[in-house]
RNA sequence: AGGGGUGUCGCCAAGCGGUAAGGCACCAGACUUUGACUCUGGCAUUUCGUAGGUUCAAAUCCUGCCACCCCUGCCA
């Protein structure tokens, strides 16, 4: 069940204080993302923030693509970020581009240079930085930073108009060489970029920067918080001062909390990126991979991710989220919504040896046995059964609860068995187990005069349909404590795990992103990519806890 | 000449001067036709990075130190 309560952070104490204090009627979040990517876990936590924060105290979110660089965008993110965002379960109030904004912005930039509050520099990308400063030293000046509002403004319009090349001059900020703030150093403000845009096309060639184009997509939207990542925190203070100096109407609020970090995982679009390219997943929506689309691929549900993101909470403290805390949540949504079925992964056979040959017999199991409602199914029985290779063993440590010589345990839903024989090949190994049965012990007959020990699962030999397992580990062994380019030496090689087994015969027709859980194995998704009509692929999406202590 | 942040249980995280919530993980036991689930109990009381100070009372206020993160893109 998904507890839709969620615990108090400082965001939402600010919100609570804005609307008792009546500085806000209504609250109105966004969720910005730029469209040069698919969408992660991380998003998924900003994502659940914006729209749980404003859905709480009766407020709106906006959906809105910060496209202002286009050599960077592509059409194709935006419509998979659209499809993430309402496969998670969000309905954004307006859908809006930053680009749809250009001319205000624009409007704006005029605004300023004619305030001398902003000008047109010619200074390269090298004189730029080196006039910069750096932490310990200011800035120096721009020889061009005094050209006359007349001057700039002609400029202005003639980098508009196209008549300078890439690079030859930006428009900056006027604010203060000197300040400890390096981004209030006569911040670059618009770029020159003779580039095709997704949304705009070729209608403009200079393009705002972010810290420009930000503040005032938000102001004109009328967004009352404006919650972004920790790394911007440097940038409130021109935030701010480009909604004062522009004159927006509205003083959204920027407060920053922290990124999501998961161990053995990445975040970064680049290192997925790497991932990607170097050919260690499939593609963006490999199983492995912490996207919203290989979540979905796993068989994670929009539930357990936003439970999930529920309760990790929201700080400011750079923190990283043990990869158990994703895990309970899945198999909390999966425990009573997915059918538990039979699955032999690694298969031995077991040949019942006073069960009748050619004889098959229908049993009657429960789908769920804790939840009811999901009724029963019929599956078939006969003398050649697969079980789990894990589930025999010939010499048994202690406490060792499944089949060895001598021992009995029930097979799920059908009769008690007994081993009493072993074929080993030339080597020794077991390769065919014979036991016997006892037809009193038929599931659902109330039989009590024995007990056992164990229950293990297994599959009718002559129906069971053979199918695909595919079995994850975490993508990177260590977390990171050496920097960025030694990751890929962290990937796991043994991150994929592909089997081949059984499945029972009711699996035939499962069709993709169905969820089953495999008794004592876990909770499987039907592959969306690999599953065929004649063999179903099963990503394995968490396994079962087990307190099972081999020795 | 630096600036901006953060430090509460193994991992997240509440707490906002009145005497340390919750979740995950873990441990023990009960139950069990999943070694699952569920249930019960245990898991910060010389304790909230640390050293002082203020106060009847401090994780909360003040001061100093320490550690870690972010900032020198014409990316976002």
């Amino acid at each position: 069940m998904e507890n839709k309560q969620t615990q108090s952070n400082f965001i939402k104490n600010i919100v609570v204080e804005d609307l008792k204090t009546e500085k806000h009627k209504e609250i109105i979040t966004r969720f910005p993302p730029e469209p040069n990517g698919y969408l992660h876990i991380g998003h998924a936590k900003s994502i659940v923030l914006n729209f749980e924060l404003a859905d709480e105290f009766k407020g709106k979110t906006n959906l809105r693509f910060d496209d202002t660089n286009p050599v960077k965008e592509d059409t194709e993110y935006v419509e998979s970020i659209e499809a993430d965002v309402k496969w998670l379960g969000f309905d954004w109030e307006g859908l809006y581009f930053a680009s749809d904004y250009f001319d205000e912005m624009y409007d704006r930039a005029v605004l300023l240079i004619k305030k001398g509050k902003a000008y047109v520099c010619d200074l390269t990308a090298e004189q730029i930085r080196a006039y910069r400063g750096n932490l310990k030293e200011p800035g120096k000046e721009s020889p061009y930073r005094n050209r006359s509002v007349e001057e700039n403004h002609e400029l202005f319009e003639r980098m508009r108009k196209g008549e300078f090349e890439d690079g030859k001059k930006v428009l900056r900020a006027k604010i203060d060489m000197a300040s400890p703030n390096i981004n209030m150093r006569d911040p670059i403000i618009y770029r020159i970029a003779h580039a095709t845009h997704h949304n705009t096309g070729d209608r403009w060639c200079i393009y705002p920067m972010y810290d420009y184009a930000h503040p005032i997509e938000d102001a004109i939207e009328s967004i009352t918080h404006s919650i972004c990542t920790l790394e911007f925190e440097d940038h409130r203070p021109l935030y701010d001062w480009v909604i004062e100096e522009c004159e927006m109407k509205a003083k959204p609020q920027q407060i920053e909390f922290a990124r999501l970090n998961i161990t053995n995982t990445v975040m970064s679009k680049r290192k997925l990126k790497a991932l990607v390219d170097e050919r260690f997943v499939d593609g963006w929506d490999d199983p492995r991979m912490p996207t919203i689309a290989g979540l979905r691929r796993r068989g994670f549900t929009p539930e357990a991710i936003r439970s999930f993101c529920r309760e990790i909470g929201v700080s400011k403290s750079n923190s990283t989220v043990d990869a158990q805390m994703l895990e309970h949540f899945i198999r909390e949504d999966l425990l009573m919504k997915a059918p538990r079925t039979m699955a032999v992964l690694r298969p031995l056979k077991v040949v019942i040896t006073n069960y009748p040959e050619g004889q098959s017999e229908l049993l009657e199991i429960e789908n769920n046995g804790d939840n009811p409602e999901m009724g029963y199914r019929q599956l078939s029985f006969s003398r050649e059964i697969y079980i789990e290779q894990d589930d025999f063993m010939e010499e048994p440590p202690k406490k060792y609860f499944r089949l060895f010589p001598g021992n009995e345990v029930r097979l799920k839903g059908a009769y008690f068995i007994k081993c009493n024989d072993i074929v080993k090949d030339k080597d020794g190994n077991a390769i065919e187990v014979h036991c016997t049965y006892d037809p009193q012990t038929k599931s659902g007959s109330g039989f009590t005069e024995r007990k056992v020990k164990g229950t293990i699962h297994w599959v009718d030999a002559v129906s069971a349909v053979p199918a695909e397992f595919r079995l994850f580990e975490p993508l990177i062994l260590d977390d990171q404590t050496e920097e960025d380019k030694s990751f890929l030496e962290q990937v796991n090689p043994n991150s994929l795990e592909i089997l081949q087994g059984y499945v029972e015969s009711n699996l035939k027709t499962a069709k993709p992103q169905e969820k089953y859980q495999f008794f004592r194995h876990g909770y499987f998704n039907v592959d969306t990519k690999y599953s065929t009509e004649e063999k179903p692929v099963f990503n394995r999406i968490v396994s079962l806890k087990s307190s099972y202590k081999a020795e």
